[in-house]
DNA sequence: ATGCAACTTCAAGCCCACTTGAGGTCAAGA
DNA sequence: TCTTGACCTCAAGTGGGCTTGAAGTTGCAT
């Protein structure tokens, strides 16, 4: 069991936030010391897992839809796969986008934003994003 | 040559949004039709661009001090080289997320979040971001 | 007992990335 | 010529994700 400060340092977050975090139920103390939070070693896995979520581009709802807000989360394996799914598109486009960097760094076309090859590897990123928009248009409820 | 409509259609983004972007100098008109923006083509590229670049989780400002505001940009190698180092970090924080959901989803342990092998995906993601952390720290100006 | 550093609450503020609304202008068709 | 409607500008508003500041309360060392 340790404090607030304590669990800033290991995790890096600033005390105003892990206090902004507990106030919207995305993770929780597990008593006082007087006026004191304390904090048991499972919040720092959290901790990490919120972290990485929101690299992923997860907003605190949907995370706290993903994980739950308990120390025994509700896991929905559908909303699981349905993350799991989103970043596996994220990562096909973040790949793209890497891949058309990495190009017009030794390309010497005048215009990049002409290179052929470099419209190629943003289209195709692009496309995979639009069939994903078209798709959840027809299939709201599947977001 | 089509106007803000069009482009709006093609890209999927609102008129405000473009009107927004312009404002910042992301993206340009090439001019007017009485007081309609005419755009042409290599804009939508752009788009495509910045929608990628947002979607790797970087900023707008970010996003304009790598590829510039102008048609033929300054690519300045060493910030190209750095985005896409930074988006190899975020590929594998990502791919460390969803090896970490997916095996959650087929994973029988009672709180997940203890799992060791679970904490070990995590645990390997987050290593790194620190690793990152420190060295910006350290050297401020490479960030 | 007294001080004080480290915590606490709560409301307000801030930055980013837009959106909205009010009021204005223009080009084209009836 | 007159209307229509799609565009325009500019200022203010919104929502997410925190941070900041003022004022209060504690455990612990002296």
């Amino acid at each position: 069991m340790f404090d607030i400060s304590e669990l800033s340092r290991a995790s890096g977050f600033s005390p105003s936030k892990l206090r902004y975090y507990e106030e919207i139920g995305l993770i929780r103390s597990v008593g006082r010391r007087g006026l004191k939070r304390l904090y048991e070693d499972e919040v720092k896995t959290r901790i990490s897992l919120i972290s990485l979520a929101q690299t992923a581009g997860f907003s605190l709802g949907e995370i706290k839809e993903t994980i739950g807000s308990e120390g025994r989360p509700e896991l929905d394996r559908t909303v699981l796969a349905a993350r799991a799914d989103a970043i596996d598109v994220r990562i096909k486009e973040l790949t793209a986008l890497r891949d058309g960097l990495r190009h017009v760094m030794n390309c010497t076309a005048e215009n990049h934003l002409e290179c052929p090859r470099f419209q190629r590897i943003i289209r195709v990123a692009l496309t995979k994003k639009q069939a994903d928009a078209k798709r959840s248009k027809k299939n709201p409820d599947k977001g």
